[in-house]
DNA sequence: TATAATTTTTAGATTTGCCTAAATTTAATT
DNA sequence: AATTAAATTTAGGCAAATCTAAAAATTATA
């Protein structure tokens, strides 16, 4: 399988976990800041190979055999971020671009390796969940901090935006995976938050708090 | 830089490191499993590049930016190597293939932090030398098996020949880096060895000794 | 030193993945 | 329901890296 092949069948399962739906093209397109007619393209390919469902003008879904492959991507993909932000010491802004990389790397040896060698995580850095061997995941209930109400309190597992910018501003405000949020008032008008994180008090906007997941 | 310009610039930078003279067309598609016609649209390519000095039918070396590049590449070549077999576990038969792939991965960061977490290591697994950040390589001289003389002992410090076959007969006759060797006998008709390894005797052909560095 | 053999390069195709522009299909709106 | 708008696909092209076959240059040999 090609890096292309690859990185289209991973965005499809990431647009599939989002949306469960028939994917459309250019949400594809959009995604991969590609044009339209090369993801047409590429889903021809992929569906000459059974690795999705596809119909024209209709959308695309992965079948079995697609959607265990870009599981294995995405489990690559998480390992490695894993391997860099605990064993490299990087900062979880800094990994994406590498573990993109990285996840191409084609060894069953390798990888299953590396989970042992990290103590087989569940989860990534940035909370989401990795597929084992099997492709099989642990789902965690999670809810948006948005989701919460006054006086709730739970612990941050997770972020929905895993840009670079977001984590850093996370990071700015002593907001980490592990941290205990509070939500102490919801102001009606903006939909912002006053939290407390530990035992500091700040402010956030309704778009921080729907890309923040607690427990 | 693509991964095709990456394996000619390191496979020119090899043959340099045996031969010292130009490298022919030939040569480098032999090593490589190509054709020359490929070789030769390559060589044009990173010519263009300032990576190597090429004249038609003259052959091809590397220019100093060249050459810098090649170092980088088998610098991560090497540490991904130690890599896998000192924290991952696996056995100096089977990094190589593997490795080919990380080589190739794009972050100076993650080389130089991978160099550190490994304690800036200066030989491979396989005791060929590492190059450090700045591209300087340590060499230590050392000699082959094949050249040494009856009585003479030394410490196995590397392989000439890294191909899995080579390395797990050595395997199989307890031979690895920091083994003691002695000559017992050489024989002339055949000049194939008669060996003590620590304390087993074993005779090798000349073409075993020819493989093994000795210091 | 001619001629043969070898090496190397050029010319022209192929594949992959991408693009633009035009055509087609589907969805939305009047 | 007809028309407009949007989404999608097709058609044709391009660049990278490879190949085969033919041409050119170099080297070896008679």
């Amino acid at each position: 399988m090609t890096f292309s092949e690859e990185n289209y069948l991973k965005t499809i399962y990431h647009l599939t976990w989002v949306s469960d739906a028939d994917i459309s093209t250019n949400a594809i397109a959009e995604k991969m800041e590609t044009k339209a007619s090369s993801v047409t393209d590429m889903l021809k390919k992929l569906s000459e190979k059974d690795l999705v469902n596809y119909i024209k003008y209709q959308g695309v879904s992965l079948t079995d055999k697609g959607k265990l492959a870009a599981k294995m991507i995405v489990r690559k993909h998480r390992l490695w971020e894993c391997f860099l932000v605990e064993k490299l010491e990087f900062s979880w802004d800094e990994v994406h671009d590498i573990a993109e990389q990285l996840e191409h790397i084609k060894s069953e040896k390798l990888i299953n390796k590396l989970d042992d060698f990290l103590g087989n995580p569940t989860e990534d850095p940035h909370g989401d969940p990795i597929p084992d061997a099997n492709g099989r995941i642990i789902k965690v209930e999670k809810q948006l901090l948005s989701e919460f109400e006054k006086n709730q309190i739970g612990i941050c597992v997770g972020v929905k935006d895993t840009s670079s910018d977001f984590l850093k501003y996370l990071d700015k405000q002593e907001i980490a995976l592990g941290s205990q949020i509070e939500i102490i008032e919801k102001e009606s008008f903006d939909s912002s938050f006053r939290i407390r994180v530990g035992t500091k008090e700040l402010t956030v906007s309704n778009k921080i708090a729907s890309n923040i997941y607690i427990k």
